[in-house]
DNA sequence: TAAAAATACTCCATAGGTATTTTAT
DNA sequence: ATAAAATACCTATGGAGTATTTTTA
């Protein structure tokens, strides 16, 4: 089940072919389902979304609102996607971290867990060294964080 | 069928409420119905939506974005909800109009006829009047539009 | 170990498909 | 008269409820 209902998503695709039956065709779905969802949306928003003529079917005011508002909803949930992509990849990366001794104990290890948590298929190695070495070994490039 | 789909729908409740039970208790609808919802959702957006802990459920990075464009997203319902039932109170108002004798043919007959049909509960009185008494009648407040 | 989540199974509601009728110019 | 929408009917899919098992800090 996707995030809009069969009903916004049909709307749109009407809304966008001007006729029942050319969303069918878009959607390989039954015109009759297709022209059932419309109806039961009308009846749900208490208003026409569109005017039937013998061609096809013609927006109506209330129907270029929730078309304006659906074409938005819908560019942002593929820019959500996306980003949830990038996290995934996030995820699948690694990263060399420095601490000092006095931190081995306490919070980093809770951070750690809830990292695996959170992200399971990062890995992190840790690497235990004093203070003072830190900064040297960083501009190594041998660890990526301190 | 509502606007969004269930998943969404149930996704914002247990992310507000914290936990599934909550959200059953919210929705009146039953907690197992629930989580296979959210179960679904995860595997279609291929990403975990949610830690589990024994307290309940807590947002992941993913979930934390998906909760603010749900949000967003029903905000913008309610508006558009709003706005249609504007144009629905407009659709039972009425109008005088003022019309010179040579507009009584051709476009005038037409744009009518489509004010019909979107509006179909929007009462028009057509007055006919030579041009120069129009202003004047205008005036008056006995028309609304010339 | 105690709460909440996940699963198994059944039943019901909603959605889809085909065929037919109605609508509108 | 014609192309499209709406309806009726049946079938199939998906969602909900109850009872039970599994998970996790």
């Amino acid at each position: 089940m996707p995030v809009f209902s069969r009903f916004l998503r049909y709307f749109i695709a009407v809304a966008q072919q001007g006729s029942i039956r050319k969303a069918s065709d878009e959607l390989n779905i039954a015109a009759s389902a297709i022209d059932r969802q419309i109806l039961q949306g009308e009846k749900l928003l208490g208003t026409q979304l569109f005017e039937r003529l013998p061609t096809g079917l013609r927006l109506t005011t209330a129907g270029e609102l929730l078309l304006s508002s659906g074409i938005r909803w819908t560019r942002d949930l593929r820019a959500l996607t996306t980003q949830i992509d990038n996290l995934k990849g996030l995820r699948q990366g690694s990263a060399d971290i420095l601490i000092p001794d006095a931190l081995t104990k306490g919070f980093l290890p809770a951070v750690l867990g809830r990292l695996r948590k959170t992200h399971p298929g990062i890995v992190v190695n840790v690497h235990v060294r004093a203070s003072k070495d830190m900064g040297e070994i960083l501009v190594d490039g041998q660890a990526d964080f301190a």
